[in-house]
DNA sequence: CCTCGCTCCTGGTCGC
DNA sequence: TGCGACCAGGAGCGAG
């Protein structure tokens, strides 16, 4: 599934191969691939053929497009399992071709494809508008209410940190709350748990800033090291803008590894097994040595 | 306003 | 071998 390293991989590609090119034709090949786009397929064709394309930018797992004109965006989300593919046309359909965009850029032809299995992700058409604490950048309208990400050069901690203390939530929840920060999944959420040496579970208000700070910058390192590598994935439905795979899954240390070794723990000489749970109607992993349930736990 | 559970979707896997 | 149950999960939405 594509995390973050993932959508920046994607990201540079769209950037390299599809900004400044011209749409020459766009193709809906399943109506439910336009997520959010109320007013249907032929609004979307319609508005987008014969665009320019300009700057690709990415908050979290958002990417967009940003078109020469109107104040526009081709807003992208993969979801679980959305590929983007730069491909010359005369290179057959894959499986679930959902969107097929036609540009032309120094009077090459090529296809911007979008495949998606699930369809959880999608592609639609949205409003620039100013964010909020820094009005030079630009952002569509419906990415506005999404924090900024680990990686992101404005990503602030003692914002993150003062918006925990008055939240009534628990720490995994939080991470994965796009609204307090973006970018962070399930996946990522254990990992930066464990390098923090924090439960899921501890509540938000009791945690100090010197926990926070541990936290998101375990998610900001994992993430880091992910896209140095290429991307993480281990699921095969995740192709890069290329169409090339990408493989990480050795540098997780806790995800989808109940009852191995936990790698901390063995280097001290002993032998404490990962432990699975279940949390948010989701998997969650954890070191019961060096992710100890804290005493007031919020499940 | 805040928190939290449900839901969308498909294909792979497992047990009987 | 066939079939149903279950699992994976980002993020919007609405109930309470």
């Amino acid at each position: 599934m594509p995390e973050l390293p993932e959508v920046e991989v994607v990201r540079r590609g769209v950037q390299q191969w599809a900004s400044h090119a011209r749409v020459t034709d766009v193709e809906v090949l399943d109506d439910r691939s336009l997520r959010r786009h109320a007013q249907g397929p032929e609004d979307f064709i319609a508005r987008l053929a014969g665009q320019r394309l300009g700057e690709s930018y990415r908050r979290g797992k958002y990417l967009w497009i940003a078109l020469d004109e109107g104040y526009l965006a081709l807003v992208i989300h993969l979801g679980m399992s959305g590929q983007v593919l730069i491909s010359d046309p005369d290179i057959a359909d894959p499986k679930h071709l959902k969107i097929r965009i036609t540009i032309s850029k120094n009077d090459r032809i090529q296809e911007l494809r979008f495949v998606d299995q699930r369809i959880f992700g999608g592609l639609y058409l949205d409003t620039l508008i100013p964010a909020e604490d820094h009005p030079e950048q630009l952002i569509p309208a419906t990415v506005a209410h999404i924090g900024r990400d680990p990686l992101d050069s404005l990503f602030d901690t003692e914002t993150v940190f003062r918006t925990l203390r008055k939240k009534k939530s628990s720490l995994k929840r939080a991470l994965l709350d796009q609204s307090v920060s973006s970018g962070i999944g399930n996946i990522y959420a254990d990992e930066a748990l464990f390098r923090a040496r924090l439960h899921y579970a501890r509540p938000t208000e009791t945690l100090t800033r010197k926990e926070v700070s541990r936290v998101y910058s375990a998610a900001e390192q994992v993430m880091r090291l992910a896209l140095a590598q290429g991307g993480t994935s281990f699921d095969a439905l995740y192709v890069n803008v290329n169409g090339e795979s990408g493989y990480f899954d050795r540098s997780l240390n806790v995800y989808g590894r109940e009852g191995k070794p936990c790698v901390v723990c063995q280097e001290d000489g002993l032998e404490t097994l990962i432990v699975r749970r279940k949390f948010m109607n989701r998997s969650s992993y954890y070191c019961p040595k060096c992710q100890p349930i804290p005493r007031r736990a919020r499940w």
